[in-house]
DNA sequence: ATTATATTTCGTTAAATGGCGAAATAACGA
DNA sequence: TCGTTATTTCGCCATTTAACGAAATATAAT
């Protein structure tokens, strides 16, 4: 129950969501989930814990940077379950073929250059 | 995206799962919700309209009493798909089995006397 | 070593949420 | 009709949550 609560708490805000259907199929460093959320960085890390408390994401450190990937098959099947779900539902809406656009633009950029950005302002 | 989003909000809330839980293939009467939680009416009320906005539960109204059901094979496949996720996941956990037992109990008493109790203290 | 950079942790604030009781609403029974 | 009862709505309070910036931490580059 208790990691099934996590779950569902991770879920229920959209950022979230949006973060996970962007890390669909490949990793992300956190400075491009701040690029495409939109927050400030602290918020992004938090949001990105929460996540990871849940187990629906995992991470990978490299250098300064960390990247982040949606949960592997060895994950407890509530979870693997959740994320499919959350996947079949949503790939095809608006909001998230949007965030697939912003994504790609981003994914151009050399990460050395965003990370830098979101440090000046 | 929005309706995904009632969903997980609705699910995010541990009384509101045990409620979905007890819905399992049988019918109960608000009172009998009240019964299991144990918490005031009006929370209990809210908590309803929370999981019916989202789809999850229908209800119909029989005289002074409201029953609620699991949403039919009508319902949006997500919300389907979320409960069958919920169920599934969640059946055979301690929390769940136990809140089984009580309910088994709260079956016993008429529904009568179990709106009287609440409404008097 | 020192500086720069990427991310996290901490403290604060504003908004959302879950809880309650009182009052409103709706439906039954005398 | 009038009172009783089941549920909902409303207003309030306490707690949680999402957001931010500042400070801390960790790693890379000079």
């Amino acid at each position: 129950m208790f990691s099934f609560m996590m779950i569902t708490k991770a879920l229920s805000d959209e950022n979230r969501v949006r973060t996970l259907l962007a890390l669909n199929r490949r990793e992300l460093c956190v400075c491009q989930i701040i690029e495409l959320l939109e927050l400030a960085p602290s918020t992004v890390s938090k949001h990105m814990s929460i996540l990871a408390n849940a187990r629906l994401v995992e991470s990978r450190q490299q250098g300064r940077w960390r990247y982040y990937r949606l949960a592997g098959d060895e994950a407890p099947p509530e979870v693997r379950e959740a994320i499919e779900w959350t996947i079949r539902t949503l790939s095809k809406t608006s909001r998230i073929k949007q965030d697939a656009e912003r994504m790609n633009e981003i994914l151009k950029i050399d990460p050395e250059v965003l990370c830098k950005v979101h440090s000046k302002t």
